[in-house]
DNA sequence: TTATGTCTTGTCATAAAGTGTCAAAAATAG
DNA sequence: CTATTTTTGACACTTTATGACAAGACATAA
C-alpha cells in the first residue's frame, strides 16, 4: 500500500469517475491507473501533474506524496531496519547544508 | 559528493592502503573503489559489508550512511524542493506504522 | 625532462530495473 | 445470468545502473 495511491482513489471517488476515465485524462491505460492506486506502479512526475489538474488539487500535495512514496521504497527494498536512523542522517544533513547539490 | 564515499576514503587512509588493495580485498576494480570515494558509483550492500570486514568497522554504520545516500539521491533527483516535506511525511509513517510491510 | 606509481575519468557491453500495453481473470452491479 | 468495472499477469521495450577496460591526469623522484 502507497499513500498516494490511497490518496488517488479517495480524489476519484470524490470525483466519481471512473478508471477508464482517469485513464483517458491522463492519456493511459486503466490498468496502470489502477496500479497506481494499489502502489504496484509509480506514476511519473508528469502524471502526478495531470492528475492534479484534473481532480483540482494542489499539485504540491501529491507530489509530496509521490517523493514520500518513492523514500519509502527505497528504504523498504535496502535495510528496513536501518531506515529510521538512515532518516535521521539525511535530516540532519538538509539542516546543515543550505541546499543540497543536484547531484 | 557523498557521505559513504567520504567515510571510505577516511577509513582507507587511516588503514593505509591504496586503492588498488582496497580493490583487491572486496575483489573489483580500482576505478570502482575511486568511484565509490567520490559518489559516482553506489557500491552494493555486498561490497560495503565487504569493506567493513576490510576496515574492521562497524557494517551497521556503513550501512546507514549507504542507505542515507541513496535517499539522498531519490531526493536530489526529483523535486528537491519538497526534499523537507517528503522527509517528515515519511518519518511520520514509521512512527505509527511498528513495521514498515515489505514492498 | 622522463620514468614510475597512484588515482581519476570516459566509454563500452551487459545486466537489471522500470514502463506501457494488451488480454484475460476477478469482482461488482443490475 | 449479462454487462461493466477493476485487478492481475505477462510481454516487449526503454531506461538506468553496473563492472571492466583503457587512457588520462597528477604527483614525486631522479
Amino acid at each position: 500500500m502507497n499513500y498516494l495511491g490511497q490518496r488517488l482513489k479517495q480524489l476519484r471517488e470524490e470525483s466519481n469517475l471512473l478508471l477508464r476515465q482517469v485513464a483517458a485524462a491522463i492519456d493511459t491505460d486503466t490498468a496502470l491507473v489502477s496500479k497506481f492506486e494499489h502502489g504496484d506502479r509509480k506514476p511519473s512526475k508528469e502524471q502526478v501533474q495531470k492528475l492534479a489538474v484534473l481532480f483540482q488539487t494542489d499539485q504540491e500535495e501529491l507530489m509530496k506524496l509521490w517523493l514520500a512514496d518513492k523514500v519509502t521504497y527505497v528504504l523498504n527494498n535496502n535495510e528496513p531496519n536501518l531506515a529510521k536512523q538512515a532518516l535521521d542522517i539525511v535530516q540532519k544533513r538538509m539542516k546543515d547544508e543550505k541546499f543540497p547539490e543536484t547531484d
